[in-house]
DNA sequence: CGTAGTCTTGACATATTTCAATGTCAGTGG
DNA sequence: CCACTGACATTGAAATATGTCAAGACTACG
């Protein structure tokens, strides 16, 4: 326990659920106060286990979180990236078990929510459950990218686009500047979620580097040439809007 | 038009979202009467387009669909394949435009729903609601088991993996005899969900035929190794249950 | 100052794609 | 009834993107 969840973070949570539908006064009421102590995770720790549900959901309040699973034989795909403001474990709370796991990139604040409590907001608060179906569809909405993504484009044009995508997640949650952001993801990670090898990946951002694209330093990310970036990565946000 | 709600196919939806939560009787009397006509759609031909949403939805009755999107270059991902049951544009109910289309693999048979019957239908009872929103977690659930599919696996299990997938999938809806089902899926149009070329989804075809896991013959498809097949693809069904 | 994690580089191996030709089969129209 | 057509499947050879292996360099941190 580190804090209460009035402080910064919780705020992306209300941000985000209000672009999905138009919140109450009350109904942002409720959700603050349904919301339990704050706690710090590690990076490279897991947030939520794959396996049967605990009784809460965890809210991701700041740093970068990932969806993932891993195979018998080590290899990881990461499955979806997660920025402050998202539900960690929504579908936790209406399926009996996880068929993955969510772990911490960078250093994470995480906020819950305990199931019962949630299920009393739901039944009572259609506007929350509207926005809170939404955010589900939404998040469907980035698989799909990524599928397409990941089966059709190259390396190159991958991390481009998958660059493209995370600049303009963080600016909604205002975890970027115009065309500047932390960027904690190690090249591994970053393998691991555009199925290429490390070895791969390295050669891509030098290459991106070298074409004057971005440029990516002790864990920051710049973009110099956001449109340029886009069309390398056929990158077309709409999927982003609600 | 050509037959009403009440014939075969219409069973799958109510059969699916039971299956999600625990639908009264009267649920299923509402969900009946509010599907509209039904239409057939020819092989190859689009059931939804890309783009801004029509005012209804349409449930899939009988027959083969998926979602897909098209590069500008002309590269395809197919992205979900939908079997017997599922409604094919659940998210534009409830968001702006579609990402992507929505196509007829095989002659389809459709019903459809119209937005607002359904919002009624969702404002008054929740059970409903609830197997509505599970089924969308559901289908990311697929999303997330295809993305670890194409980013991490080889050809060979990629194939093997879909072709178990399909099997459970549409056993679940009785279109499928314990291992043996239509397969209308053209090799192209495999190649299109797996990011593989065709040509080597031909081999790979060709080599689980010579192995004995499968017969593919004038699209019909055999599993005489279930396990074997499962073990090549790393398939573990679990995903797939509510 | 050493250590561990990460990044970088080069050489080599290989899975998969591309290209292009051929084969098969069902349907169609003369 | 047969020839023709178009969609789909199959095959081989060559090209290439990406992976693997292995070593060295950087950086952060204790």
């Amino acid at each position: 326990m580190d804090g209460d969840a009035q402080s910064g973070g919780a705020n992306a949570l209300l941000r985000k659920l209000q672009g999905l539908a138009p919140l109450s006064a009350e109904d942002r009421d409720v959700l603050m106060r349904a919301l339990g102590p704050i706690r710090t995770v590690e990076a490279r720790s897991d947030i939520v286990p794959e396996g049967p549900t605990p009784g809460y959901c965890a809210i991701l309040l700041d740093g970068l979180a990932c969806r993932y699973r891993t195979l018998d034989d080590g290899r990881r795909q990461i499955v979806l990236l997660q920025t402050p403001g998202d539900v960690l474990d929504l579908p936790g709370f209406l399926m009996r078990r996880l068929d993955h796991a969510v772990g911490a990139i960078s250093r994470c604040r995480i906020a819950t929510i305990n199931h019962d409590v949630l299920n009393d907001i739901v039944a009572r608060r259609p506007t929350i459950l509207l926005a809170l179906w939404r955010d589900s569809l939404m998040e469907a909405a980035v698989y799909r990218a990524w599928l397409v993504n990941v089966g059709q484009r190259s390396a190159y044009e991958r991390v481009a686009n998958l660059l493209c995508e995370l600049a303009v997640r963080l600016r909604l949650v205002d975890r970027a500047r115009a065309d500047s952001f932390d960027f904690p993801l190690t090249q591994e990670e970053l393998g691991d979620t555009l199925g290429l090898s490390v070895v791969h990946v390295n050669r891509v951002l030098q290459r991106l580097r070298a074409e004057g694209l971005i440029t990516l330093k002790a864990r920051r990310l710049t973009i110099h040439d956001r449109d340029t970036l886009a069309r390398a990565g056929g990158f077309d946000p709409r999927y982003l809007q609600a």
